[in-house]
DNA sequence: TTTATATTTCTAAAAATATAGAAATAAAAG
DNA sequence: CTTTTATTTCTATATTTTTAGAAATATAAA
């Protein structure tokens, strides 16, 4: 596969995952801050914790969101490198 | 409603549109070309007439394509601004 | 080890989306 | 007016996605 047919391959699977309401009001909120599941959780508050680990795994498959394991917690963030590659609307 | 909102409502719109292959696709074909409905098919091959309209509607009312008519003919191109704000990405 | 907290996976149901054939509409050409 | 070409809308089906409760896993604290 040529770079481009990856790029675009990964295109599509980040758009896929920012064209969710919940999904990218999840990227605009770890914008600035890295929050861990329960935090996000939290702010969201009408979501369950197992839909979250869905749009979690989906944002960060795709390469959107990256995680910092610290113990029992991950701390999830925006990877700046993809977001200006695709969206850097995200970022503003 | 805030512009903010405003703006992540339509980014919702214009991240869903981009994250199906076809349409994906359909908008880098048109990245330096306008095409009419009929040429958009014969270059996709594998889709219905029906299903490209479905998709062009999609594109078109999120905002990522424009359309200037021109008889019977419809020919659609890549919104610079839109894509420039969400997207660039597709104009490189 | 037991308990508590954080997160994921399993499972299934509900909702949304993609697809295309057939019919309809639009505009031009004969 | 009739025919042809371009595009859209209607309709229905197949597929995918979203959702969340329940169970499972992981780690830390008591």
């Amino acid at each position: 596969m040529t770079e481009d047919q990856a790029g675009v391959s990964q295109a599509v699977k980040v758009y896929k995952a920012l064209g969710e309401p919940t999904r990218l009001n999840i990227v605009l909120l770890l914008k600035e801050q890295n929050l861990c599941c329960s935090d996000i959780l939290t702010k969201l508050e009408t979501v369950a914790h197992s839909t979250l680990s869905h749009h979690l795994k989906q944002l960060t498959e795709c390469g959107v969101l990256n995680l910092r394991k610290d113990g029992t917690y991950k701390y999830y963030g925006v990877n700046r490198e993809v977001a200006l590659k695709y969206a850097p609307y995200l970022l503003q």
